[in-house]
DNA sequence: TGCTGAGATGAATCTTGAA
DNA sequence: TTTCAAGATTCATCTCAGC
């Protein structure tokens, strides 16, 4: 799995690895303006004060980690500062760097991105649709983190795949909030006792948005707090070289055991879009983030005639005696039954137990979702 | 409608009325300690250049005024710094500040939030249901702006009317993501040439959650960044006093005739729920004194797995495997549940017509008394 | 196999008053 | 200033046992 690049005919990347020890000492290994996008998911520093119990009075299992440990916000400032400038020095001039951080840390960061140049592009709210409650009722519920979003500098040419986005959102521009669920069930990493491998894992879906939106195929990802390896696993998917970087020998197993299950997808099924309700819309291409459906899943039709493959924007491929139709899951409906239009969401199915079931049943299921 | 009010004795406070001239000098006029919430909307620093056009060719009517104008970060940084540290000394110990901002400056605000010392309770994100797109499909759509919510210091005594705003949710309490129209139609404020008569008037809604959840009837509200005065027309209507401070002519202008329109909600409407914690305090004695229980009665669990005996000094008797256990409500409930804490009133019952019913029961039979 | 209900749990700066 | 005890407080989702 293990494969490198040269850049700049300098020294060779080692790609889709997880370098071990400290962030800052690792990143000052690489050479210069050789990566593309980082991700960067680091300590929040939340300063938590005590146990928490819930109603019932089971224990809440909170973030006490010794490294999300700061004396100070001075030395959290001093820590930002230095892997923020060792993370700078790597990234190619039209490279992109995202963080993600609540309201203990993401101002600090903010702040520090704007002051060595970076350019902000946007902040990105991640909405949870199941957050924890607040159990005493003395604030709001916290029920979103902070993502920002910057490139190297003002004016740099980076890379954003709008009409992907738009695709994945069923044809109209992408926001600013996203709402995503927070990681768990069969998603979540558990260790050998059965506990949660890592205390923050990121969902597979905050990562596919992130890296269809602003990378493309063969980019260089890096992450350097990578814990159990959810942006490595990702950008594996999706046909992107990753370099990981983790300080915690338990970390780093977990999450080589988890890239050695993934599979990239095909290479149909990465091509993403370049060109041109009373009830809530849910984008089709929600049911791909969020690992309903697979990229490079075959759909069939209600009637048994069609076959579709599943694309990782949430555009569709198919094919009949005419060639190939690429497009929504309505475009490519209509195509097959030589008809004006076709309601995608009850046209296409899954198979599940012999049985064919429509599509539209998982967006049921967001619809649920997004009324609580 | 002018009145005013002597903080500590000292100077009267300027109440209802909109300050002239510079917000920082406007401050220090006040005395120390006399404002109970501030909300501040300041310039965002937006850095726009150039013209914004719609595909369809016509303008963008953006902010580009010269009180939003600032030469570099050091410049605004030291603006914030100034009439942050103004701000804060206007506030009594148990006051609250809320700001708002995009991520052109709410870093910045955040960051010398913190270091002036404010203790951050919540970031909220108002995630606009109908903002601008963005024509050039070069970033996502800038659907949110940030608010921040902090009190004076760690440990502060803030103002959170939890139950009213968990009634505004519909019973659910409230999260840090609110969902909130922009302002506009006939809300939004024209001037006499049918233009909009401030670039960046908030929506009503939006001080109306803020000003219902964390302040109470009679609080002083303090706006250093008045514009057309959306913070004060709230405050009037919800019967808070309200103090502006506004530079611009034109601005203070339009805000005046606009409060003289408003009318003060009813009394009634402006009772709003109360939180359990502010009922008295009944001891569970009471329930005993009155003949609600009987010396001897049987208590069981809400679980149904333990049982104890109510005695005549309003104390319990519990057995289980360990032998007898004797104590309040709340010892005994934590002692069969082997939790560190237990509330009783929800945890024993009585049983009637064969089911279980909580002795909370009594208790608010007995607060119903003593309201009449 | 499918349904139902109980139990578990997630980045949390989470109380208050008296002694 | 610290300690102790009373008492107030949860939503969405997933797993698993039992029928």
């Amino acid at each position: 799995m293990t494969t490198t690049k040269t850049a700049q005919g300098a020294s060779a990347l080692p790609l889709n690895t997880i370098l071990e020890g400290d962030c800052i000492e690792a990143m000052n290994s690489l050479p210069s303006g050789s990566v593309d996008l980082i991700f960067a998911d680091p300590p929040y520093n939340l300063q938590l004060k005590g146990d928490l119990h819930r109603p019932d009075n089971s224990k809440v299992d909170a973030v006490d980690d010794h490294w999300d440990q700061f004396s100070s916000f001075k030395a959290y400032d001093d820590f930002t500062h230095a892997w923020l400038k060792a993370a700078r020095r790597l990234l190619k001039p039209d490279g992109a760097l995202w963080v993600i951080g609540s309201y203990h840390n993401v101002f600090r960061m903010g702040t520090e991105l704007q002051n060595q140049g970076f350019w902000i592009l946007n902040d990105v709210v991640w909405r949870k649709s199941n957050p924890m409650p607040n159990f005493r009722g003395k604030r709001f519920t916290n029920a979103h983190e902070t993502l920002i979003w910057c490139s190297k500098s003002e004016g740099a040419k980076y890379t954003f795949n709008y009409e992907a986005l738009k695709s994945l959102n069923e044809g109209i521009q992408m926001r600013s909030d996203w709402v995503i669920p927070i990681c768990n069930g069969g998603e979540r990493l558990k260790d050998e006792h059965g506990d949660k491998a890592h205390p923050t894992q990121k969902p597979e879906a905050l990562l596919h948005r992130i890296l269809v939106g602003t990378t493309n195929p063969g980019d260089v990802v890096l992450d350097p707090f990578f814990g159990t390896g959810t942006t490595g696993a990702v950008a594996k998917m999706l046909g992107r070289d990753f370099i990981g970087i983790e300080r915690e020998e338990a970390y780093r197993k977990v999450a080589l055991k988890r890239l050695s299950k993934i599979r990239k997808f095909d290479k149909a099924a990465l091509e993403v879009s370049t060109s041109k309700r009373a009830e809530p819309r849910v984008p089709f291409g929600q049911l791909v983030e969020r690992g309903m459906l697979r990229p490079g899943e075959e759909l069939y039709s209600v009637n048994g005639r069609h076959k579709a493959k599943v694309r990782a924007d949430g555009t569709l491929i198919g094919s009949d005696s005419h060639g190939d139709v690429k497009g929504s899951i309505h475009q490519v409906g209509a195509h097959c039954e030589g008809a004006p239009s076709c309601n995608g969401w009850t046209y296409w199915c899954i198979k599940k137990d012999g049985k064919r079931v429509p599509i539209d049943l998982f967006r049921q299921q967001i619809r649920a979702e997004m009324r609580n």
